[in-house]
DNA sequence: TCGATTATTTAACAAATGTAAAAGGAATCC
DNA sequence: GGATTCCTTTTACATTTGTTAAATAATCGA
């Protein structure tokens, strides 16, 4: 639980009480590859803390199984077009390595706002975080190549590409798992 | 400015209090189309409420001309990753049309939210909403055909086909604007 | 209103990506 | 350790999109 803190103090320091009304709606969760964490049609009110392993949120397009986002050790993972309005999720989210989470009940999250005006700043400057990361994924997939982007990723997350099945990155990067081959072939 | 309170009241009551201290870090800006309103290479401190016209935010890749997103009547446009981060954005925002915008001063805002939690949480809620509509729109670019996407921009927002024109809108699809002449081509 | 400028479409060809199927490798499970 | 399954690459061909240039159409300013 103490990563779970340290991670918050690089946003926002907390009380020790605002510490502990957060570690109260906190639960520990340990999942195996390949486990799925949250289901599809599910209406997400859970913020998860990846505290070791990878998870991935993902969707079928045509039955197709496309991978929306990964996330790695010390950083947050929620459905968060669910999580704000309130509307079932068309994602899952799934396990990609073993993995040891931390689940933050959102419900009573938002409750907490109201008393402790500290914890609402930590999760708006986290969010707020998220939505910049998004914007330039998106810059990213509007206007960059295939190969541009797998070349970005293979600089800025090379880890990625070591421990993440290609088949899920190809999706990822907005491509078929053809075409990621060829673009990797051609970089050799 | 009776307008951005309407707006603000669908995220979040505000009090008199607070609502008069917004007024004071607002101020009315006309513009008329092609103007520049926020230059390349300038940080990011004005959130902008559009009262009437639009605008759109834009960027040079290889000197081509791309547009991120646009911003009609009653909506708010920033430049999020440069006024989230204070780095100078690679972005500019254009006027489309004659426009009226409601200036807030970004850096005047943020010490506001010391003092009226109300503001904040205001602020938190209307970029949450710009957070999952910009999800929603990556992954319509990560996963979507050209003509999909075009198909849904011509059912969601058919005044944007109207008022803007084609050469913005293709960029902000992800293609050239032939390629956007022949997907219309088809579509007749 | 005319001429000039700007926006949009069309054409022809090149390049990138998708699809389907097969082959080769790697990992996993009794 | 061998069979099985899953992952990745390769091939061949179809389709989509990009590029460049030219032709139309629409808009704007004097």
């Amino acid at each position: 639980m103490e990563t779970l803190f340290r991670f918050f103090a690089q946003f926002q320091p907390l009380s020790t009480d605002a510490q502990e009304a957060i570690r109260e709606i906190c639960s520990v969760v340990h999942l195996k590859k390949n486990e799925e964490l949250q289901p599809i049609g599910h209406t997400c009110r859970t913020i998860y803390f990846v505290k070791k392993g990878i998870a991935r949120i993902y969707y079928y397009k045509d039955d197709i199984d496309i991978t929306e986002s990964f996330s790695f050790e010390n950083s947050i993972i929620a459905r968060v077009e669910s999580l704000f309005t309130t509307k079932p999720s068309r994602k899952a989210i799934q396990i990609i390595e073993d993995t040891e989470l931390i689940a933050i009940n959102a419900t009573q999250l938002f409750k907490l706002y109201d008393i402790h005006p500290s914890i609402e700043r930590l999760f708006r400057k986290i969010f707020e975080k998220g939505y910049v990361e998004t914007v330039n994924r998106m810059e990213s997939l509007q206007f960059h190549t295939a190969e541009e982007r797998y070349s970005a990723l293979l600089h800025e997350a090379p880890d990625l590409l070591r421990r993440v099945p290609l088949k899920y990155i190809a999706s990822y990067l907005g491509i078929t798992q053809v075409s990621l081959s060829r673009i990797r072939a051609t970089l050799k």
